[in-house]
DNA sequence: AAAGTTACTTACTTAGTAGTAAGTAAACAA
DNA sequence: TTGTTTACTTACTACTAAGTAAGTAACTTT
């Protein structure tokens, strides 16, 4: 992969968590790469391809990151999750689903199943974190460990989003909450 | 106001909810009511001006809804107040705050300022409701009042998106497990 | 009846948007 | 050394966006 191609997927994907799919265009790519837009177009024929390849290399950091700390107890692997939020909020970012899942219905069908892979991914990931913790007594929670996180994930997503708004100490009060709630 | 007008807001309100502010035209508005988009112009100078009116309209309606509640116990209020969510829900809706939060970088000051002043406005309702809750024994959670306040939104908020990805039983996981945290 | 006001339409401008076709310079392969 | 591929640029198209100026028909006020 050249070094251009490189640079323009990790702008989009800073784009996308900025100021969202739909309102970010090409000249915000070209301009601070001092490439044409055509450049763009020549590694990512559509505006779809790009987003595919942001979403590509978020699902691979995802499985990258979750085979990193495979070894971890349960509770430690949850901070972990929640450092990768922390840096977000921290750099003003929201998450790739709290930004695209507002706009999903303006997604090409590709982008659509993409979307809905990565969060199928990340709550199955998560489920299984709460269950192996809950086993080995590191989490205390009741009820179905899907469900919960499915409740750990909408926290997390949902304190990016509200950073936004309130600052970033939304996140920190709900974070915190999250970790106490599971006895982490 | 004319019968033009309410429609292009509520219409404008739709449109937030599933496309997003940045993804909507005028013509999106202009074509269904059958006007041209300079009557759209002619009603809202700006898209701020017709962003400002929905979100004014969304803080009237919070107001109203609070004040019809006010004699309910606590516990009913907030399975009231998901029941907007609910009906969101139903309708293929996002919340105002879920679709313009992540779009908040790209809106005009007065519509950042709005937004805040929303998510002030609900905060404040949900901790004065968890608040007095606890105190009547209808819920039970410890800490602070104003930081569980933000957990259930987060959580309701979120509940919408992922809806949106995963179906509309996401939010029925996320609600349920949300009013029984707070023994309700 | 005259003058204004309301709620538009017609017709337009300006400034983008994603996307494309053809050309080019440099690196690489046969 | 010739041919091919890579990574672009130049120069463009077709379209859509928000926004505006001027005109008009109907209703309201004086």
């Amino acid at each position: 992969m050249s070094e251009t191609k490189e640079k323009i997927v990790s702008l989009a994907d800073k784009l996308i968590r900025v100021k969202g799919f739909n309102a970010f265009s090409y000249k915000d790519i070209s301009d601070p790469l001092q490439v044409k837009n055509a450049a763009i177009h020549y590694h990512f024929p559509t505006k779809s391809d790009l987003g595919m390849e942001v979403l590509d290399k978020e699902l691979r950091s995802l499985e990258e990151n979750s085979a990193k700390w495979k070894k971890l107890p349960e509770d430690e692997q949850l901070i972990k999750f929640c450092g990768v939020f922390r840096k977000h909020c921290n750099n003003g970012n929201v998450c790739l689903m709290g930004s695209l899942a507002p706009d999903y219905e303006t997604l090409s069908p590709e982008m659509q199943q993409k979307v809905q892979q990565m969060a199928a991914t990340i709550l199955e990931w998560m489920t299984g974190c709460l269950e192996q913790g809950r086993k080995h007594k590191r989490f205390r929670f009741k009820g179905d460990a899907g469900d919960r996180a499915l409740l750990v994930i909408s926290n997390l997503q949902s304190s990016l989003l509200l950073s936004r708004v309130l600052g970033p100490s939304a996140f920190n009060r709900i974070s915190r909450q999250l970790l106490e709630d599971l006895g982490a």
